[in-house]
RNA sequence: GGGCCGUUAGCUCAACGGGCAGAGCAGCGGACUUUUAAUCCGUAGGUUCUGGGUUCGAAUCCCAGGCGGCCCA
């Protein structure tokens, strides 16, 4: 694609090479180090909101942006620029201003998708447009390929495999750029002003923990050793608790090599955090206030508004409802932590859900649940109180027996995060593991490996603890709407073709 | 992992049962000093995703593969 032979290119970018090599012989520069700017297309828009038609106001400007739109006429030419905000001003080009010799180089070299830029006089045209009438102009940064045709939606996977294309021609997709770092902004700002320090953990594990998921493997050369990108930086942030670093928090990348779908990404974006003396509790509180502040900050208020137009209030305190007694009204009989694990086979069975033969009561549990429960919950939901046995890392429900405490957020269909109380117990935790690292052996392939070292950092006593974990892409598609994780990452992976 | 659908010009898409591969935009040449998806006249542009096969003849039918989407697991 990079390197094809000059005559074999498309006659459309044969035609703009030839362009470039015009300039050069020119005297010009297709790509020079820069342009007097002297304001930008939003300050001049804003400094002359409704300027009365075929108007010349004497300011002189110099401004630069990419050729959208180009209208040539004999004597007087029109382009409409715009600059990175996607802000839009159109310039004019005439006879009388420039000359004969620069109107002929006007049309011979400037394509739409160029850069360029303007010097000249601020006016309105005779149809009312505000304009930059220029005395000079210079491409700024020839483009060599011809821009997608601007009325029509590139295929998804061009504008997945080509954002920069996607960017310049959906505003959609410039907003959601917008969009994720101000929530990433408005995330980070509202830790900073509840005393949590931001730190990063290894990105490289030698240890898989911390989540239920497949790792990717790579090998470091300088120990021959194998290693893992982490899953979650979990047993980590942990450490740091023990440490001392009683709030502290991580806004980073997890990587897991599972299923890749319009809902699951191989590496996403995790805000994780841990509070000593929370617990799930709080942590629920917190993440709801996070979640409300990062609304405020991108619509004013908690009411979000989805790309398909419908408006909802995020606002107030969310409800909780108990997994076992979703289930049990899913199913319409009881279902307790002591239910047997062939009554929930034969439940599942009966609500015609495909599982696996050799699933535990946990996981059965929550796989009923995910069948018939997670779609319906629209407002956003707190789903409290797990099975233990699909819950390594956390600590057993104060009262009730069986559960752990737990929770799961879910809004409009998507499971957003998960809070617990920390399992602090180091002994527990230690039996919880080697369950696990048996799991593991049996073929488990999502089950965690034993931590010897985090162990003897819990050994050193971590204090009661609240943790939260939420995906950014997610909180961002439920925030906006849009279809899939892929539209809320700017670069999401894709295979090569 | 399985099923279905898609893949054609720079972009978005046509091409009825196997018979010369087209349109709009973009491009190129020309006209036009007030255009806003400008208009008008003229014109060029193809490894029909790749590799096999069937056929006098394949974008089209068959087989294998790539990439993507949807559904299921």
């Amino acid at each position: 694609m990079t390197d094809q032979p000059e005559d074999d290119v498309p006659e459309q970018m044969r035609v703009r090479r030839e362009k470039r090599d015009k300039l050069l012989a020119a005297g010009g520069e297709p790509y020079p180090v820069g342009f007097p700017r002297t304001t930008t297309l939003a300050a001049l828009r804003a400094a002359h909101p409704d300027l009365p038609v075929d108007t010349f106001t004497g300011e002189r400007v110099g401004v630069t942006g990419r050729v959208m739109f180009v209208r040539n006429t004999g004597k007087l030419c029109f382009a409409t620029l715009r600059e990175g905000d996607g802000t839009e001003l159109q310039v004019m080009i005439s006879l009388d201003k420039v000359g004969e010799e620069s109107l002929a180089a006007w049309k011979s070299t400037v394509d739409m998708g160029d850069h360029i830029g303007v010097e000249g006089e601020v006016i309105t045209s005779r149809r009312g447009e505000l304009s930059v009438l220029a005395d000079r102009w210079a491409v700024t940064s020839k483009a060599l390929r011809p821009l997608p045709v601007a009325h029509k939606p590139m295929n998804e996977e061009s504008r997945v495999r080509q954002r920069y294309l996607d960017l310049i021609a959906r505003p959609e997709a410039r907003d959601m750029v917008r969009t994720r770092s101000t929530v990433v902004r408005a995330l980070r700002g509202s830790m900073h002003r509840r005393g949590f320090i931001e730190v990063e953990t290894p990105m490289l594990h030698a240890v898989q923990g911390g989540a239920a998921a497949r790792p990717f493997r790579t090998h470091i050369n300088a120990y021959d050793l194998d290693l893992y990108l982490r899953i979650a930086p979990e047993l980590f942030l942990k450490r740091a608790m023990v440490g001392g670093i009683e709030r502290v928090f991580e806004i980073n990348r997890n990587f897991r090599n599972e299923g890749v779908d319009a809902t699951h990404s191989p590496e996403f974006a995790m805000l994780e955090a841990y509070e000593a003396y929370g617990d799930y509790n709080t942590m629920a509180t917190l993440t709801r206030e996070l979640i409300q502040e990062a609304a405020t900050a991108v619509f004013g208020s908690t009411t979000v508004r989805h790309v398909d137009g419908s408006e909802h209030d995020l606002g107030g305190v969310w409800p909780s409802v108990s997994l076992y007694e979703s289930v049990s009204q899913a199913v319409g009989e009881p279902v307790t932590p002591s239910t047997a694990v062939e009554t929930l086979r034969a439940l599942a069975d009966k609500a015609a859900l495909p599982v696996p033969p050799d699933l535990g009561p946990g996981k059965l549990v929550e796989a009923i649940f995910e069948g018939l429960c997670e779609e319906g919950l629209q407002v956003p939901t707190f789903v409290c109180d797990f099975p233990v046995d699909t819950s390594p890392l956390v600590r057993a429900h104060r009262s009730d027996p069986g559960v752990v405490e737990k929770w799961d957020l879910y809004m409009f269909g998507v499971e957003l995060g998960t809070g617990y109380s920390e399992l602090a117990d180091p002994v527990v935790q230690r039996e919880r593991l080697v369950q696990q690292a048996a799991a593991a052996a049996g073929g488990d392939a999502e089950a965690m490996a034993l931590d010897e070292d985090f162990l003897r950092a819990l050994e050193h006593g971590m204090p009661p603890t609240g943790g939260v974990g939420f995906g950014i892409d997610r909180l961002l598609r439920v925030l906006t709407g849009v279809r899939g994780i892929r539209e809320t990452v700017l670069f999401p992976f894709v295979k090569p073709d």
